[in-house]
DNA sequence: ACGCCCACCTGGAGGC
DNA sequence: TGCCTCCAGGTGGGCG
């Protein structure tokens, strides 16, 4: 669920309450999610002093003490939350928190997720670039050296569609189902085309569409399908614009065409068979 | 290496 | 009410 922006939400919101704030206790509830939880989880975040809090790709990551980041990753479903202080905050967890992290303001972090496609590791801050989750990751689009020739470049070669090109967080990262659809939309690029068939000035179409998007979403805190809550566990409302994701059979904003629903390696592509070609 | 398919897991929605 | 099928913001492993 969420993608780049939603999670990008999260980390600004988390940062006021939680940066500098020492960890005082830890319940872990359940540790096999998409890959388990190291053992020595809680004993290594005990003590420890969040110093910062970023983003990479769709990750959360939290440094402490300069020593070790917390790595979250949320998945389809899952949610980071921020629960106001609460005596009995070990007794009155959710189904589907698996970790609950208190603060030593007494507020605490609830990380839940029903489907555990998420997970929870902690590297060493120093080794983090070489961890084997964040290792192979591509480049952030929102940087200003993701541009036009790097876009174009990259795309040299790949017959993939366009769009599961763009979700391939080997190759761009924090594009996800919906924002793949509603940047090729706004790029008038039909989906189906192969990643190598783009020129030059798509490439460059296609590199701002997606920088515009994902910072409108940003601006609107996220989208919320179903189950999305930023930090403060409110729904964001970027979803009110979309232009084409979930819109299938419904009039084309541009052309008033109707918008049509694919599936494309196994997911949802919506587009207007009009206006991108 | 690339491109494709599948699995992982739970819950909500809709059909009958 | 209940059962069944399909669907969902992600990702990596395994195959040819």
């Amino acid at each position: 669920m969420p993608e780049l922006p939603e999670v990008e939400t999260i980390v600004r919101g988390l940062t006021a309450d939680v940066q500098d704030k020492i960890i005082a206790d830890v319940l872990i509830k359940r540790k096999d999610l998409r890959q388990k939880m190291p053992d020595n989880l809680a004993e290594i975040l005990i003590n420890k002093q969040i110093t910062r809090i970023k983003r990479r790709a769709k990750y959360l990551l939290f440094d402490l003490n300069e020593s070790h980041s917390l790595i979250v990753h949320l998945g389809m479903s899952g949610k980071m939350i921020l629960k106001k202080k609460d005596p009995s905050w070990q007794k009155n967890l959710n189904k589907h928190d698996h970790i609950a992290i208190l603060l030593n303001d007494n507020n605490y972090l609830v990380f839940n997720d029903p489907r555990r496609f998420g997970l929870v590791d902690i590297v060493e801050t120093d080794k983090i670039n070489d961890c084997k989750l964040l290792s192979v990751l591509g480049i952030e689009p929102l940087t200003k050296e993701f541009d036009t020739l790097y876009l174009y470049n990259l795309t040299r070669g790949f017959k993939t569609p366009i769009k599961q090109f763009l979700m391939d967080g080997h190759k761009v990262v924090g594009i996800g189902n919906i924002y793949a659809s509603e940047s090729l939309f706004m790029a008038k690029i039909d989906p189906r085309r192969t990643a190598t068939s783009l020129d030059q000035e798509e490439s460059d179409k296609l590199v701002t569409s997606i920088k515009e998007v994902l910072l409108a979403a940003i601006k609107a805190g996220g989208s919320s399908l179903k189950d999305y809550r930023n930090a403060a566990d409110e729904a964001g409302y970027f979803q009110h614009n979309f232009a084409v994701y979930s819109r299938a059979n419904q009039n084309c904003k541009n052309c008033s065409n109707k918008i049509s629903e694919i599936r494309q390696a196994g997911r949802a592509t919506y587009f207007c068979p009009n206006c991108q070609k």
